[in-house]
DNA sequence: GCTTGAATTGAACATCTGTTCATATAGAAT
DNA sequence: ATTCTATATGAACAGATGTTCAATTCAAGC
Protein backbone atom coordinates (compact mmCIF):
# COMPACT_ATOMS: atom_id res chain seq x y z
CA UNK A 1 0.00 0.00 0.00
CA UNK A 2 2.13 2.47 -1.42
CA UNK A 3 -0.64 5.86 -0.64
CA UNK A 4 -3.03 5.94 2.12
CA UNK A 5 -6.36 7.79 1.77
CA UNK A 6 -6.36 12.08 2.08
CA UNK A 7 -2.23 12.08 2.21
CA UNK A 8 -1.39 14.61 -0.58
CA UNK A 9 1.39 16.64 -0.98
CA UNK A 10 -0.40 19.69 0.85
CA UNK A 11 -0.55 17.67 3.64
CA UNK A 12 2.58 15.47 3.92
CA UNK A 13 4.42 18.82 2.88
CA UNK A 14 3.70 20.88 6.23
CA UNK A 15 3.75 17.75 8.00
CA UNK A 16 7.27 17.08 7.06
CA UNK A 17 8.33 20.60 8.24
CA UNK A 18 6.24 20.22 12.15
CA UNK A 19 8.09 16.87 12.57
CA UNK A 20 11.66 18.60 11.51
CA UNK A 21 10.52 21.18 13.71
CA UNK A 22 9.52 19.31 16.74
CA UNK A 23 12.48 16.23 16.54
CA UNK A 24 15.26 19.41 15.41
CA UNK A 25 14.20 21.35 19.09
CA UNK A 26 14.11 18.18 21.00
CA UNK A 27 17.16 16.02 20.09
CA UNK A 28 19.40 18.96 17.65
CA UNK A 29 19.55 19.27 14.39
CA UNK A 30 23.02 16.71 14.14
CA UNK A 31 21.08 14.38 16.49
CA UNK A 32 18.39 13.77 14.45
CA UNK A 33 18.13 11.53 11.52
CA UNK A 34 15.92 11.53 7.83
CA UNK A 35 14.40 8.19 9.02
CA UNK A 36 13.17 9.42 12.45
CA UNK A 37 11.86 12.68 10.71
CA UNK A 38 9.77 10.37 7.79
CA UNK A 39 8.80 8.45 11.02
CA UNK A 40 7.35 10.86 12.62
CA UNK A 41 5.31 12.35 9.27
CA UNK A 42 4.58 8.23 8.83
CA UNK A 43 6.43 8.03 5.71
CA UNK A 44 9.18 6.20 4.38
CA UNK A 45 12.19 8.15 4.41
CA UNK A 46 12.76 8.83 0.47
CA UNK A 47 9.73 10.39 0.23
CA UNK A 48 10.93 13.71 2.18
CA UNK A 49 13.24 14.31 -0.52
CA UNK A 50 9.40 15.08 -2.47
CA UNK A 51 9.22 17.76 -0.04
CA UNK A 52 12.85 19.30 0.19
CA UNK A 53 15.83 19.08 -1.54
CA UNK A 54 18.12 17.97 1.58
CA UNK A 55 18.31 17.85 5.24
CA UNK A 56 20.12 20.96 5.54
CA UNK A 57 16.89 22.75 3.42
CA UNK A 58 14.73 21.94 6.14
CA UNK A 59 16.80 23.42 8.64
CA UNK A 60 17.60 26.24 7.06
CA UNK A 61 13.85 26.97 5.83
CA UNK A 62 12.88 26.95 9.34
CA UNK A 63 15.06 29.20 10.45
CA UNK A 64 14.74 31.00 8.16
CA UNK A 65 11.17 31.63 8.06
CA UNK A 66 11.54 32.47 11.78
CA UNK A 67 13.73 35.15 11.23
CA UNK A 68 11.73 36.60 8.66
CA UNK A 69 8.04 36.53 10.89
CA UNK A 70 10.21 38.04 13.50
CA UNK A 71 11.16 41.23 11.68
CA UNK A 72 7.70 41.40 10.13
CA UNK A 73 5.94 40.95 13.50
CA UNK A 74 7.44 43.81 14.77
CA UNK A 75 8.23 47.84 13.50
CA UNK A 76 8.46 50.35 15.94
CA UNK A 77 5.14 52.20 16.42
CA UNK A 78 5.25 55.52 15.54
CA UNK A 79 5.84 57.12 19.82
CA UNK A 80 8.01 58.54 21.61
CA UNK A 81 11.41 55.94 22.55
CA UNK A 82 10.30 54.77 25.55
CA UNK A 83 6.68 53.85 24.68
CA UNK A 84 8.72 52.50 21.81
CA UNK A 85 10.95 50.44 23.62
CA UNK A 86 7.99 49.04 25.81
CA UNK A 87 6.84 48.01 22.75
CA UNK A 88 9.37 46.14 22.10
CA UNK A 89 10.13 44.54 25.16
CA UNK A 90 6.65 43.29 25.35
CA UNK A 91 6.39 42.48 22.14
CA UNK A 92 9.73 39.96 22.08
CA UNK A 93 8.76 38.49 25.31
CA UNK A 94 5.82 37.32 23.62
CA UNK A 95 6.48 36.49 19.87
CA UNK A 96 9.24 34.14 21.67
CA UNK A 97 7.37 32.38 24.20
CA UNK A 98 4.55 31.60 21.13
CA UNK A 99 7.38 29.60 19.68
CA UNK A 100 9.43 27.67 22.02
CA UNK A 101 10.70 25.73 19.43
CA UNK A 102 11.80 27.88 17.01
CA UNK A 103 13.62 29.87 18.70
CA UNK A 104 15.63 27.18 20.28
CA UNK A 105 16.40 26.00 17.01
CA UNK A 106 17.57 29.46 16.05
CA UNK A 107 20.18 30.00 18.66
CA UNK A 108 21.33 26.59 18.87
CA UNK A 109 21.45 25.37 15.18
CA UNK A 110 23.31 28.27 13.88
CA UNK A 111 26.70 26.76 13.70
CA UNK A 112 25.06 23.62 11.40
CA UNK A 113 24.01 26.22 8.83
CA UNK A 114 26.54 25.86 5.58
CA UNK A 115 28.39 29.31 5.67
CA UNK A 116 25.90 30.97 2.74
CA UNK A 117 22.87 30.10 4.65
CA UNK A 118 24.72 30.93 7.70
CA UNK A 119 24.84 34.55 6.54
CA UNK A 120 21.68 35.09 5.41
CA UNK A 121 20.63 33.76 8.91
CA UNK A 122 22.90 36.31 10.49
CA UNK A 123 22.37 39.30 8.47
CA UNK A 124 18.24 38.72 9.50
CA UNK A 125 19.47 38.86 13.05
CA UNK A 126 21.76 42.06 12.58
CA UNK A 127 18.29 43.49 11.05
CA UNK A 128 16.46 43.03 14.24
CA UNK A 129 19.17 43.55 16.85
CA UNK A 130 19.34 47.18 14.67
CA UNK A 131 15.98 47.82 15.07
CA UNK A 132 16.53 47.56 18.57
CA UNK A 133 19.25 49.99 18.66
CA UNK A 134 17.51 52.80 16.46
CA UNK A 135 15.10 53.12 19.34
CA UNK A 136 17.55 53.19 21.93
CA UNK A 137 20.12 55.80 20.09
CA UNK A 138 17.08 57.92 19.54
CA UNK A 139 15.73 57.40 23.21
CA UNK A 140 19.62 58.41 23.98
CA UNK A 141 19.11 61.89 21.67
CA UNK A 142 16.27 62.73 22.84
CA UNK A 143 17.48 62.61 26.69
CA UNK A 144 15.11 59.96 27.66
CA UNK A 145 17.48 57.24 27.96
CA UNK A 146 21.29 57.55 29.64
CA UNK A 147 22.89 53.85 27.72
CA UNK A 148 26.75 53.71 28.36
CA UNK A 149 26.77 52.49 24.79
CA UNK A 150 23.88 51.70 22.74
CA UNK A 151 25.35 48.44 20.52
CA UNK A 152 26.03 46.89 24.28
CA UNK A 153 22.33 48.04 25.70
CA UNK A 154 21.01 46.64 22.50
CA UNK A 155 23.14 42.76 22.96
CA UNK A 156 22.35 42.77 26.76
CA UNK A 157 18.32 43.77 26.55
CA UNK A 158 18.24 41.27 23.82
CA UNK A 159 19.79 38.37 25.40
CA UNK A 160 17.86 39.15 28.48
CA UNK A 161 14.71 38.69 26.93
CA UNK A 162 15.35 36.16 25.00
CA UNK A 163 15.93 34.02 28.19
CA UNK A 164 12.87 33.80 29.12
CA UNK A 165 12.18 31.04 27.09
CA UNK A 166 14.97 28.96 28.96
CA UNK A 167 12.85 28.59 32.24
CA UNK A 168 8.96 29.96 31.30
CA UNK A 169 6.43 27.62 31.98
CA UNK A 170 2.82 28.07 30.87
CA UNK A 171 0.49 27.36 34.43
CA UNK A 172 3.66 28.43 36.34
CA UNK A 173 3.75 31.01 38.57
CA UNK A 174 3.38 34.49 36.83
CA UNK A 175 1.18 34.51 33.25
CA UNK A 176 2.93 36.05 30.25
CA UNK A 177 1.58 39.50 30.63
CA UNK A 178 3.14 39.78 34.65
CA UNK A 179 6.10 38.48 33.41
CA UNK A 180 6.65 41.13 30.08
CA UNK A 181 5.45 43.53 32.86
CA UNK A 182 8.54 42.76 35.60
CA UNK A 183 10.70 42.29 32.49
CA UNK A 184 9.84 45.78 30.95
CA UNK A 185 10.60 47.41 34.83
CA UNK A 186 13.54 46.40 34.65
CA UNK A 187 14.48 47.26 31.31
CA UNK A 188 13.61 50.39 31.66
CA UNK A 189 15.20 51.10 35.00
CA UNK A 190 18.50 50.25 32.98
CA UNK A 191 18.42 52.36 29.90
CA UNK A 192 16.74 55.36 32.38
CA UNK A 193 18.36 58.79 32.33
CA UNK B 1 56.95 6.64 34.64
CA UNK B 2 58.10 8.83 32.34
CA UNK B 3 57.42 8.10 28.47
CA UNK B 4 58.64 9.23 25.40
CA UNK B 5 57.21 12.87 25.40
CA UNK B 6 53.83 12.78 23.51
CA UNK B 7 53.18 9.09 24.04
CA UNK B 8 52.14 9.25 27.78
CA UNK B 9 48.90 9.05 29.62
CA UNK B 10 49.93 12.25 31.29
CA UNK B 11 50.05 14.02 28.21
CA UNK B 12 47.12 11.97 25.92
CA UNK B 13 44.51 12.66 28.37
CA UNK B 14 44.55 15.86 28.53
CA UNK B 15 45.11 16.41 24.71
CA UNK B 16 42.01 13.94 24.15
CA UNK B 17 39.73 16.34 27.03
CA UNK B 18 41.22 19.24 24.84
CA UNK B 19 40.59 17.92 21.30
CA UNK B 20 36.84 16.98 22.41
CA UNK B 21 36.43 20.39 23.93
CA UNK B 22 37.65 22.17 20.79
CA UNK B 23 35.69 20.14 18.62
CA UNK B 24 32.14 19.88 20.51
CA UNK B 25 32.43 23.47 21.00
CA UNK B 26 33.02 24.02 17.10
CA UNK B 27 31.02 21.37 15.70
CA UNK B 28 28.71 20.02 18.82
CA UNK B 29 28.88 16.98 20.71
CA UNK B 30 26.38 15.08 18.17
CA UNK B 31 28.59 16.26 15.02
CA UNK B 32 31.43 15.06 16.52
CA UNK B 33 32.58 11.66 15.94
CA UNK B 34 35.50 10.06 18.34
CA UNK B 35 37.39 9.50 14.98
CA UNK B 36 38.05 13.03 14.42
CA UNK B 37 38.62 13.21 18.18
CA UNK B 38 41.12 10.99 17.78
CA UNK B 39 42.75 12.49 14.65
CA UNK B 40 42.85 15.82 16.58
CA UNK B 41 44.75 14.35 19.65
CA UNK B 42 46.66 12.13 16.85
CA UNK B 43 45.97 8.47 18.17
CA UNK B 44 43.44 6.33 16.62
CA UNK B 45 39.83 5.99 17.89
CA UNK B 46 40.39 3.04 19.98
CA UNK B 47 43.18 4.80 22.49
CA UNK B 48 41.07 7.14 23.64
CA UNK B 49 39.27 4.62 25.69
CA UNK B 50 42.21 4.75 27.50
CA UNK B 51 41.42 7.88 28.78
CA UNK B 52 37.59 7.75 28.91
CA UNK B 53 34.50 4.97 29.42
CA UNK B 54 32.91 6.45 26.26
CA UNK B 55 31.94 9.43 24.34
CA UNK B 56 29.05 11.02 26.85
CA UNK B 57 31.72 10.57 29.67
CA UNK B 58 33.75 12.58 27.70
CA UNK B 59 30.99 15.61 27.43
CA UNK B 60 29.72 15.25 31.09
CA UNK B 61 33.26 15.49 32.55
CA UNK B 62 33.97 18.55 30.59
CA UNK B 63 30.67 19.86 31.51
CA UNK B 64 30.99 18.89 35.57
CA UNK B 65 34.49 20.91 35.49
CA UNK B 66 33.10 23.75 34.08
CA UNK B 67 30.26 24.01 36.51
CA UNK B 68 32.65 23.36 39.76
CA UNK B 69 34.90 26.11 38.83
CA UNK B 70 32.25 28.33 38.25
CA UNK B 71 31.09 27.22 41.63
CA UNK B 72 34.25 27.58 43.18
CA UNK B 73 35.22 30.76 41.54
CA UNK B 74 33.00 33.33 43.28
CA UNK B 75 31.31 33.18 46.34
CA UNK B 76 29.98 36.73 47.69
CA UNK B 77 32.44 38.73 49.63
CA UNK B 78 31.52 39.98 52.97
CA UNK B 79 30.03 43.68 52.12
CA UNK B 80 26.41 45.12 51.26
CA UNK B 81 24.88 43.98 48.73
CA UNK B 82 25.02 46.23 46.00
CA UNK B 83 28.98 45.55 46.30
CA UNK B 84 28.24 41.75 46.35
CA UNK B 85 26.22 42.31 42.86
CA UNK B 86 28.98 44.11 41.36
CA UNK B 87 31.56 41.84 42.16
CA UNK B 88 29.40 39.23 40.75
CA UNK B 89 29.15 40.63 37.62
CA UNK B 90 32.55 41.24 37.34
CA UNK B 91 33.15 38.35 38.25
CA UNK B 92 30.85 36.20 35.96
CA UNK B 93 31.49 38.47 33.28
CA UNK B 94 35.26 37.71 33.58
CA UNK B 95 34.66 34.26 34.14
CA UNK B 96 32.84 33.69 30.88
CA UNK B 97 34.83 35.46 28.23
CA UNK B 98 38.24 33.57 29.55
CA UNK B 99 36.50 29.91 28.82
CA UNK B 100 34.02 30.95 25.71
CA UNK B 101 34.21 27.01 24.34
CA UNK B 102 33.42 25.59 27.68
CA UNK B 103 30.40 28.07 28.51
CA UNK B 104 29.06 27.66 24.76
CA UNK B 105 29.07 23.91 25.20
CA UNK B 106 27.43 24.17 28.89
CA UNK B 107 24.94 25.77 27.55
CA UNK B 108 24.09 24.23 24.07
CA UNK B 109 24.81 20.51 24.76
CA UNK B 110 22.51 20.11 27.73
CA UNK B 111 20.00 17.80 25.69
CA UNK B 112 22.82 15.62 24.76
CA UNK B 113 23.45 14.48 28.37
CA UNK B 114 21.64 11.26 29.71
CA UNK B 115 19.32 11.77 32.19
CA UNK B 116 21.29 11.71 35.12
CA UNK B 117 24.34 13.27 34.32
CA UNK B 118 21.59 16.18 33.31
CA UNK B 119 20.21 16.01 36.81
CA UNK B 120 23.72 16.31 38.07
CA UNK B 121 24.59 19.70 36.00
CA UNK B 122 21.14 20.73 36.10
CA UNK B 123 21.73 20.52 39.91
CA UNK B 124 25.08 23.03 39.62
CA UNK B 125 23.37 25.40 37.95
CA UNK B 126 20.77 26.26 40.23
CA UNK B 127 23.06 25.87 42.89
CA UNK B 128 24.77 29.10 41.21
CA UNK B 129 21.93 30.99 40.55
CA UNK B 130 20.73 31.01 43.87
CA UNK B 131 23.55 32.43 45.01
CA UNK B 132 23.16 35.43 42.88
CA UNK B 133 19.29 35.29 44.17
CA UNK B 134 20.24 35.68 47.55
CA UNK B 135 21.98 38.37 47.26
CA UNK B 136 18.91 40.13 45.47
CA UNK B 137 17.10 39.41 48.44
CA UNK B 138 19.47 40.59 51.13
CA UNK B 139 19.66 43.82 48.92
CA UNK B 140 15.74 43.72 48.32
CA UNK B 141 15.12 43.60 52.47
CA UNK B 142 18.06 45.98 52.93
CA UNK B 143 16.22 48.71 50.82
CA UNK B 144 18.86 48.74 48.53
CA UNK B 145 17.35 47.13 45.20
CA UNK B 146 13.88 47.56 44.53
CA UNK B 147 13.34 44.37 42.49
CA UNK B 148 9.58 43.20 41.10
CA UNK B 149 10.60 39.82 41.45
CA UNK B 150 14.21 38.26 42.45
CA UNK B 151 13.71 35.05 40.72
CA UNK B 152 13.37 36.68 37.64
CA UNK B 153 15.85 39.42 38.10
CA UNK B 154 18.45 36.49 39.19
CA UNK B 155 17.01 34.82 35.57
CA UNK B 156 17.15 37.97 33.88
CA UNK B 157 20.68 38.95 34.87
CA UNK B 158 22.57 35.48 34.54
CA UNK B 159 20.81 35.18 30.37
CA UNK B 160 21.94 39.52 30.46
CA UNK B 161 25.79 38.59 31.48
CA UNK B 162 26.22 35.14 29.69
CA UNK B 163 25.13 36.80 26.43
CA UNK B 164 28.56 38.64 26.01
CA UNK B 165 30.02 35.77 25.44
CA UNK B 166 27.79 35.44 22.10
CA UNK B 167 29.39 39.12 20.33
CA UNK B 168 32.50 39.89 22.24
CA UNK B 169 35.54 39.65 20.59
CA UNK B 170 39.27 40.01 22.10
CA UNK B 171 40.74 43.05 20.41
CA UNK B 172 37.53 44.61 19.55
CA UNK B 173 36.10 47.96 20.13
CA UNK B 174 35.96 47.65 23.81
CA UNK B 175 37.90 45.52 26.06
CA UNK B 176 36.82 43.58 29.45
CA UNK B 177 37.23 46.03 31.63
CA UNK B 178 34.85 48.15 29.55
CA UNK B 179 32.35 45.93 29.03
CA UNK B 180 32.16 44.86 32.52
CA UNK B 181 31.87 48.45 33.91
CA UNK B 182 29.25 48.73 30.65
CA UNK B 183 26.86 46.19 31.98
CA UNK B 184 27.45 47.36 35.65
CA UNK B 185 26.05 50.14 35.26
CA UNK B 186 23.08 48.42 33.54
CA UNK B 187 22.57 45.79 36.10
CA UNK B 188 22.67 48.20 38.95
CA UNK B 189 20.59 50.64 37.51
CA UNK B 190 18.02 47.56 36.55
CA UNK B 191 18.24 46.55 40.31
CA UNK B 192 18.06 49.70 41.79
CA UNK B 193 15.66 51.13 44.77
C1' DG C 1 -13.05 1.81 -17.75
C1' DC C 2 -8.81 3.74 -19.06
C1' DT C 3 -5.05 6.68 -18.93
C1' DT C 4 -2.18 9.80 -16.68
C1' DG C 5 0.91 11.43 -13.36
C1' DA C 6 1.78 12.77 -8.70
C1' DA C 7 2.81 10.46 -4.27
C1' DT C 8 5.17 6.86 -2.14
C1' DT C 9 7.74 2.64 -1.39
C1' DG C 10 11.65 -0.20 -0.55
C1' DA C 11 15.92 -1.53 -1.82
C1' DA C 12 20.42 -0.13 -2.76
C1' DC C 13 24.61 2.84 -2.37
C1' DA C 14 28.99 3.97 -0.12
C1' DT C 15 30.38 5.64 3.99
C1' DC C 16 30.30 6.53 8.73
C1' DT C 17 29.05 5.43 13.77
C1' DG C 18 30.70 4.03 18.91
C1' DT C 19 32.96 0.49 20.88
C1' DT C 20 35.81 -3.84 21.62
C1' DC C 21 39.87 -6.52 21.58
C1' DA C 22 43.80 -9.37 20.12
C1' DT C 23 48.06 -7.83 18.95
C1' DA C 24 52.23 -4.90 18.82
C1' DT C 25 55.51 -1.60 20.78
C1' DA C 26 58.75 0.55 23.65
C1' DG C 27 60.25 2.54 28.04
C1' DA C 28 61.07 0.93 33.08
C1' DA C 29 62.47 -2.21 36.44
C1' DT C 30 64.98 -6.09 37.41
C1' DA D 1 69.62 -8.58 28.70
C1' DT D 2 65.40 -9.86 30.08
C1' DT D 3 60.97 -9.25 31.82
C1' DC D 4 57.03 -6.38 32.78
C1' DT D 5 53.38 -3.35 31.76
C1' DA D 6 51.27 0.90 30.28
C1' DT D 7 50.20 2.71 25.85
C1' DA D 8 48.70 2.34 21.34
C1' DT D 9 47.32 0.10 16.89
C1' DG D 10 44.23 -1.55 13.41
C1' DA D 11 40.90 -4.62 12.24
C1' DA D 12 36.41 -6.01 13.16
C1' DC D 13 31.51 -5.53 14.64
C1' DA D 14 26.64 -4.54 13.81
C1' DG D 15 24.11 -1.04 12.63
C1' DA D 16 23.02 3.84 11.14
C1' DT D 17 23.82 7.69 7.91
C1' DG D 18 21.93 10.91 3.71
C1' DT D 19 20.50 10.33 -0.68
C1' DT D 20 18.98 8.16 -5.19
C1' DC D 21 15.85 5.76 -8.11
C1' DA D 22 13.21 2.08 -10.49
C1' DA D 23 9.01 0.23 -9.41
C1' DT D 24 4.44 0.60 -7.51
C1' DT D 25 0.05 2.55 -6.07
C1' DC D 26 -3.91 5.33 -6.19
C1' DA D 27 -7.00 9.48 -7.17
C1' DA D 28 -8.67 12.14 -10.58
C1' DG D 29 -9.73 13.47 -15.74
C1' DC D 30 -11.38 11.71 -19.80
Amino acid sequence: MARKQGSHADITGPKVRAAALKLFARHGFAAVSMRQIAAEVGVQAGALYLYTPDKQALLFELMRGHMEELLADWVPPEAPPLYQLEDFTRHHIGFHLERPELVFIAYMELRNLEAGNFAIIEGLRRDYEERLEAVLRAGQAAGDFAVPDTKLATMAIIAMLTGVTTWFREGGRLGRLEVEAIYWDMVRKAVAA
